[in-house]
DNA sequence: TCACGCATGTAACAGGTTACATGATTGT
DNA sequence: ACAATCATGTAACCTGTTACATGCGTGA
């Protein structure tokens, strides 16, 4: 799996403990990956067995001492040579998907209830990545092709990467949209407009 | 997990033994599930031991035997009981934006030639799909809250569903399409023609 | 007889989730 | 004294992946 090479792009962003990685995987890195402190807790050990990471435990007035990680140079040949090889294609696995296509054989009423729930969801969503993107001060309309005339290397990669999340938040959007219209449609067609019970 | 539920889901569709499920989740199930046929008989096994399927073993001619599975009445309350549940927002998890991400700490050009694989195979893939939705036969240019017109219940959701599988590609297509046409800029940047090797 | 496809499984492991545990310091 | 936040972890469990195993029947 990837989180070690998650853990190993963030720290080569930036070095950090336990709990500051944390953050970031509910922050920027959150939009396309997830994990508990939990379980960055033990890759962080594990990458360190493996010489990937050194630690330096860091004393700080007021708060308890905390651990940061840093890459050593075998850390960036093994994140190098991750970057190397080809990704598989990713299976895709959605609850939202099985719940639509079941959702005959139980309570359509209720499944189409959490789907718009899913629906405001995706929208702040949207929206927020909507404003950390505005935060790269484009010039308005920029096209993609030019966008590396304005931005470049880690930042260029990290704004491109936001640009997925707006993407993906997008085709959320529109497919759970997609289903509410087909199936409004069906409610009307139920009780026509023809039809008014007047 | 939500294995059990699509497998439920599945076989509520259709009663089939564990080889056919498999098959059905590499081809239609498989847009929006995935699962290796190991997962699938044990999985079945467990959902029998709960009381969700019964199995009845049939004899085929000139062929091992199988085991058809089937719902349960129970089975058919726990299909019902997980579908008015609320689904919680699914975390996203994607090798690709790790790599896109981290592209600038190992080479970029390998990273470049994997996504450009990657584009490839996500425009087979949604080739295929648009010959699936093709199959329903709806006339062309059906507006979306119209489908419910010309589909209905189990065929309609699993029209709905395709329909996010072509989005799920043209999103894919749309993210890779934009990273490269910012990097390939990027390269035109470096080597500008404004000083050709002349 | 040998390879191939059908059909069903077991075992070992890796990764992810949930619940719980600990100790310090700051603010009320 | 008590709650909240910072900071780090352990343990048990569930899910998913990979590799291997078995047996039957068909056709070359």
């Amino acid at each position: 799996m990837a989180l070690e090479h998650a853990l190993l792009v963030a720290l080569r962003e930036k070095p950090g403990s336990g709990l500051e990685l944390t953050r970031r995987f509910e922050r920027s890195f959150g939009y396309f990956w997830h994990a508990t402190h939990q379980q960055i807790y033990r890759v962080l050990g594990r990458l360190v067995d493996s010489g990937d990471l050194d630690v330096t435990v860091v004393a700080q007035s007021g708060r308890p001492d905390k651990k940061v990680y840093r890459l050593t140079p075998a850390g960036e040949r093994t994140l190098a040579a991750w970057l190397a090889t080809p990704a598989p294609l990713e299976p895709l696995r959605s609850d939202v998907a099985v719940k639509m296509r079941g959702a005959g054989y139980g309570d359509r009423a209720a499944v189409l209830d959490g789907l718009r729930a899913h629906l405001a969801d995706h929208r702040v969503r949207l929206e927020h990545y909507r404003a950390l993107a505005a935060a790269y001060d484009l010039p308005p309309q920029t096209p993609l092709a030019e966008v590396g005339q304005h931005l470049s290397g880690a930042v260029l990669d990290q704004y491109l990467v936001l640009r997925g999340g707006i993407r993906l938040e997008e085709f959320w959007i529109g497919w759970i949209s997609d289903y509410l219209a087909a199936h409004s449609a069906g409610v009307i067609r139920t009780e026509p407009p023809e039809a008014p019970t007047v």
